[in-house]
DNA sequence: TTTAAATATCGTAATATTGCGATAGATTAT
DNA sequence: ATAATCTATCGCAATATTACGATATTTAAA
């Protein structure tokens, strides 16, 4: 059969591999990099800058929001985003403490 | 049309959502707690703990083999599997360096 | 009010991922 | 040599993601 055994898994690898799978698009990690580089959050001169439409980048922007990783304020006709420095720190503390149990079970094999 | 237009993109864009995509299934999660959590860092006792086919786990531990964040070693007829923690420290700098970056250009808007 | 600009969403096509049974390869035990 | 065990891969079906044009929706400007 197919795709989706996601019931099956904990809510917490769940939750984990979510956030993570929202930054594995290129196009996205391409927003987040614009986002910290611009001093202004703009939205779409996004637009301009990535080699894709509207459409799709509205749906990436989407992704983003979903699952936390940037907020949008509505500013007139535009919508301005940035992004939610907590989530970047829910990664960290996930991925330290994957290493630190890790360190602590040292073992011989590899 | 359809999907990828990743070479469109930079090759660190590419490299980095790849990484962070083989967090992105929460069967992969599964795998590196349990890698984690075991002394022996052994391979396929996940068939008996993860509710999927040895076929697809296999299928699993080769993308993660192939994003380098775990290794594998022949152990006679068992494959030893455990986790590359320098890989670990890439996602940390990177999420560490994108958070450190957007707090420099600090803004109103959100 | 009409027009323009920015964004979101719908529908749909192309492609990628996920999952599994069957099967093949390699190593150990009998 | 044969059987048993572990793992990887092939082929295929089910599902999910990606991308875009067309079309709404909302707000600002003319």
């Amino acid at each position: 059969m197919g795709a989706s055994k996601s019931e099956q898994f904990t809510s917490e690898q769940n939750d984990i591999s979510q956030l993570f799978k929202a930054f594995g698009h290129p196009a996205r990690i391409a927003i987040i990099q614009h986002l910290m580089n611009t001093k202004s959050c703009i939205c779409n001169d996004l637009v301009g800058t990535l080699p894709l439409s509207q459409a799709t980048i509205s749906q990436h922007l989407r992704e983003l929001k979903d699952a936390e990783i940037i907020k949008g304020t509505i500013e007139g006709t535009s919508v301005c985003y940035c992004l939610n420095l907590k989530v970047f720190e829910t990664m960290i503390n996930t991925l330290q403490a994957f290493k630190e149990l890790d360190q602590k079970n040292t073992k011989d094999c590899c």
